[in-house]
This record gives C-alpha cells, sequence and structure tokens, in this order.
DNA sequence: GTGAAAGCGCTAACAA
DNA sequence: TTGTTAGCGCTTTCAC
C-alpha cells in the first residue's frame, strides 16, 4: 500500500474519473456554474463511488468561511454551559457549522490563548457565555472583527446577548404559588451581589408585595436548612410557601421542612429555580421548579450567529427569554 | 475604510513592510531555515507591530497538520463528559490544538454528521468519550486514516482506552471501611447489565470476602432509600457500613438512615462513588466517596492522540486508571 | 456547457 | 543568508 493509496482522494482524482476538467467538477458538486445535468450527475456518482470528502480547510482557505465557530466559556465546563452548548450545536450542526469549545477557566491568559486560536483559525464567530450574568468576560472581546454573542452573560449594548427572563421566572413561581392558594411567600435565596439575585427579589416583591420578605444567604442547601430552622423558630406568623433562589437552597429548605414533621406542600409549599434535575427530581416530594431554558438560549445565540455570519442584520442589545415552570410535587403537582 | 484595511495581515505585508522576500519572512517567523538573527529580529517585531497572525488554515492545508482534534460524545454533555473535556484541553491548548466538541446524543445520524464534519476538516484525531463503558459508540470508529482515543469507553483491544478502575475503586472503599473497624460491609449499587456494576461487585465481594453481599437496583436516591428500608427491617444481622455503586444512592441511603435514627458514621458507615460535588457535600454527613478522575483520564487521552499525532507509537490496550478516595464525614473523616 | 488559469495564505525545496 | 518557485486542494472568473 503506497502512500497514494491513503491520501484521501481530492477534487483532481474526481475530475480525471469522470473524464473532466476540474473546475467542471467543483462545479457540478456544488451545483454552481451552468453544468450539463447528465454530466452533474456523473460527477456526483464518480465523486461517491471514490469515496471523495472536500477539504474543508482548502474551501475555507478560499471563500473565507470557516463554518466554524468558537464557544468560549467562562468556568470549568458546568451545568449552565453545557445545556446552551448543546443548544447552540443542535441548530449550528445541521448547517456544517462546528463548535470550538474553550474552558477559560476564567483564565486571562487561557482566554487569550483560546481567543487567538480561534481568530487564527478563522472562526465565523465567537460565542461566550458565563455562569453569571454580572461578570466581564476575561478578555476583551468588543471590537473582534468577526461577530460575537454572549449568552448568559451581558456584552456592550451594541451587542447580541441572550439571558433568561430572571424577573419573569420569579413572577412565574410566585403567581403559582398564590394560584394555589399561599398569602404568606417567604423568599430564600442567594447572595445579593448577582444581579440574578435581585432581579428575581425584585420581580418577587412587585407580585408578593405586601407581606414581601427576602433572606439572602449562599447558593447551598445548608443555607435552606438554616433559613427554615430560623424562620420557624421565631414568633409570629409563619409562612405557608417558600419561593427559593436555587435548587439546592429549595432542597434545604425541603429537608429541613421535614425534619420539623412540616408537610410539602401541605403545610408549606415550595418553589425552586435551576431545574437542575439531580436535585429536583430527587427532593422528597419532588420539586416543583423554575427552568432557565438553557438549550434555547443556546439555540438562540447560535441562530444569531449564523444570521450575522450570512451578513444579515440583528437586532442589537439584551434579549431576556421567558423561564418555564416544571411543576412537581413540592406545589401544585397533582393537586 | 477600504477593504484593504478591515483585511488580515498577510505574510505578504510582512515580508513588504520588513523589506524581505515572503519565503524569509516565513522562516524568520517559524524559525526554520537559517536566517539571520538581525533579519529573524526585524521580521518578528515587523510582524508584532502591524498585528500579523498566521491564517492556521492556510498553514494546515500545507502541512496536513489541522493542529485540531474532534471530542466525540455520547451523552448530552453529561457530568462525565464535561471534566474529562476539561483535562483534554488543559493538555491540548499549550500545544497549539484546538478541541471541537461534537455531542452526538447517541443518535448514529448526528454522530455521522459530526464525524464527516470533523474528517472533512483534517482533525489530527479523535476521542470519544462514553457515559457507560460497555456502550459501542453510535457509529464505527476503528479504521479511520486518524488516530481515535476512547475515553470512559472501551474501543477494539488494537486502539487506546482509558477507563477507571473500578475494581480498584471498590477496593479503596472497602479498605478504608475495614480500616476504620466496620465489618459488616453491604453493597448497595446500580443495575447489574453495567460492567463497570459487576466489576465494582466483584472487586467488593473478592475484598470483603465472607458475609458479602450485593443489592441491585437503579441509580436513584430513592432506590438507596428503598434498600435501607429492607435490610433493616429484616431479621438478622444488620451492616455497619454500606458500599454504595454510586453518590445519588449513597445520598438516599444517608437520608433513609437518618430517618430511622441510625447514626452516620458512628452506627453504620456509608462510601459512594463518583464524588459528584453537589450531591457528596451535601449529604448530611457529607460523604466520602470514590473519585473517579475524570480529569486525569482526559488529559491522559489528550497526551495519548498528542503523542500520535505526532507519529509516535504508544501503547494499545485498554488502560485502567487509578481511583482516588475523598475522605468526608460519612467514613472516617475527623475521627 | 466546459476547461484553462489565477490565486486564497502559507511552507519548503532549491537556486542564487 | 536570502529569494524564486512550486504547490497544498479548492473556487471562480473568463475564454472557448
Amino acid at each position: 500500500m503506497t502512500d497514494k493509496d491513503i491520501r484521501r482522494r481530492t477534487i483532481h482524482d474526481v475530475a480525471k474519473a469522470a473524464g473532466v476538467s476540474i473546475s467542471t467538477a467543483s462545479n457540478a458538486l456544488n451545483g454552481t456554474g451552468r453544468t450539463n445535468a447528465e454530466t452533474r450527475e456523473r460527477v456526483k456518482r464518480v465523486a461517491k463511488d471514490i469515496g471523495f470528502r472536500p477539504n474543508a480547510l482548502a474551501r475555507s482557505l478560499l471563500t473565507k468561511r470557516s463554518h466554524a465557530i468558537g464557544m468560549l466559556t467562562n468556568d470549568t465546563y458546568g451545568r449552565l454551559t453545557l445545556p446552551m452548548a448543546a443548544g447552540v450545536s443542535e441548530v449550528l450542526v445541521d448547517q456544517g457549522l462546528s463548535v470550538f469549545l474553550c474552558a477559560t477557566n476564567n483564565d486571562p491568559r487561557l482566554a487569550r490563548l483560546h481567543l487567538e486560536a480561534l481568530l487564527d483559525r478563522q472562526v465565523d464567530g465567537i460565542i461566550f457565555t458565563a455562569t453569571r450574568l454580572d461578570l466581564p468576560p476575561p478578555i476583551e472581546l468588543s471590537k473582534l472583527p468577526i461577530p460575537v454573542v454572549y449568552v448568559f452573560a451581558e456584552g456592550p449594548s451594541d451587542h447580541i446577548s441572550f439571558v433568561p427572563d430572571d424577573a419573569h421566572g420569579a413572577r412565574l413561581a410566585v403567581e403559582h404559588l398564590k394560584n394555589s392558594g399561599r398569602s404568606r411567600i417567604l423568599h430564600i435565596t442567594g447572595p445579593d451581589d448577582y444581579v440574578a439575585v435581585r432581579r428575581r427579589a425584585n420581580a418577587y416583591r412587585d407580585s408578593v408585595g405586601e407581606g414581601a420578605e427576602v433572606l439572602y444567604g449562599d447558593w447551598s442547601e445548608e443555607w435552606g436548612h438554616f433559613a427554615i430552622d430560623a424562620v420557624f423558630s421565631r414568633t409570629g406568623e409563619k409562612p405557608d410557601a417558600i419561593f427559593c433562589g436555587n435548587d439546592e437552597i429549595a432542597r434545604g429548605v425541603i429537608d429541613a421542612l421535614r425534619d420539623k414533621g412540616i408537610g410539602v406542600p401541605n403545610d408549606v409549599a415550595v418553589i425552586g429555580f435551576d431545574n437542575w434535575e439531580v436535585i429536583a427530581k430527587q427532593t422528597r416530594p419532588p420539586l416543583t421548579t423554575v427552568d432557565m431554558e438553557l438549550k434555547e438560549l443556546g439555540r438562540r445565540a447560535g441562530l444569531a450567529i449564523l444570521a450575522l455570519a450570512a451578513g444579515e442584520d440583528v437586532d442589537t442589545g439584551t434579549t431576556r427569554l421567558p423561564c418555564s415552570l416544571v411543576v412537581r410535587k413540592s406545589c401544585g403537582g397533582e393537586l
């Protein structure tokens, strides 16, 4: 077996085998120019027969479209980034776009390394994802020669960003609680230096009105536990519903309530935020929670990059995508 | 601003600006051939000044090395794939290699779409990752013209595979249990059609010897709960330690024990498997568990691909990488 | 309708 | 030490 045998077939091989010139072969294969229908079919058949696959590198070099995009992510591949990446990939793969995944670990050196590699590879665009809305990218992304889209991160106002509508998610939760007859709704959430936490808390306050109370803490089960201990050991009226800032807190809340012999959802209804299934499906009872539709976020970003790369105009600014409520038993499921 | 202004600088621009030919510029920039030190420095400085960055596409077309690899994954970006991807990326980024992430969702159509795209892009190698050791890839990977490495999946024996050493992990757990004075150790695990489950169970039996008992179920907290209910309601001697097949089961076990008023670790010690932090850190008490060193698995795969792509010989076959034990309070932490 | 030729940006013989 | 030349595999005018 010689090198020639193992070498990939080129368009030269196709042309020779079909008895046409390479330009005709190219035209036939791509449906460009004018080609006799019969020749076209023959060329295509020959190409298939000898296993020809075009070299994407050569094509890109010429067309200046690499059909690849880079996804720069801030976190160590967390649970947020991945559903989004799946969404991105989902809309791109059928268009023949591939995705470079670059984990920056929030390290500027790594970020610049990845960014330069992406630029050198002539990617058609970059999607930047974070794990937090209010953290700037570890590297300047605002004046690149290619389109940049932000997901779960807010870029400059002349760029395109997709984020979950936290306020909408919070309203969804509170309305559902109200509709199931609850009136004393407490909000136990994460650190108030998160913009998402403040947005959710504000929406909660607007929706609950009189009697709204927000307890800020960290993102842990332990905090949920602690908060319930505190709330139920103080005097005065007790809540009949808890809206939690994330599922981990909610799990702590549910566990603490059970420890106290307080029934969920009968005595106190609980709603979480994130729909992180490993938690939400396993609480007892399973957790009703707000889903941020991460995959849809990714899908939208992919679509935006696609349009941008095709030279179309896309509205700039931040798009807040609606959340959805996943109803399980901790509030309102199978009442 | 004309097109020329926005066009990326090419090696021509560098050559012109430095007053040399493009081959000299190329040599100077890459340190190849013989170049006068002074010219070399001048060229480099000029390149930097005008913001020259080599076009990776053009370079790859010529050198036949794309410095990109594809990572084909079986699952919807689960918790296993990502730490591995991080490991892969970690060893490759400094070598200038980028990673295409391709989620196949175990769908043959998607898998072939991605595979073809990767091949067309002339990737230097492919890493296939699964979520289960005994699931074949959704597409034939064994006779590709480029290196293929399997991680958390076992390829054909003439290929290279890296998997966690399940037996070692199980022994680690059982030995730790024994060392902390336990003698009646029970194993509650997942479905026995998983090869990993059988390997762990066998190692457990070998290590425990007399009195070994394995309870197979599914991978849920619920099953852990159920199993404990069953075991502690039957007559006869009760276990003083439980080795669980994964962290979710372990969490169910710990919750069930607490419900029964059985102290962990005092009455019964518990060890899990996976070190999935969202669970393991949040059980009460926090879970001692076996870590499969997923990132290291990825790192090794990245190194293997690197060597293979460089034409070096690498031993074929399956390498089982040792697990590690993460000691928290459910057994032996801060005794 | 088809083919010859130029060239994308770069590297690598080889000549000078 | 440097420059000239060919060419990677492909697309794309532009004659024929």
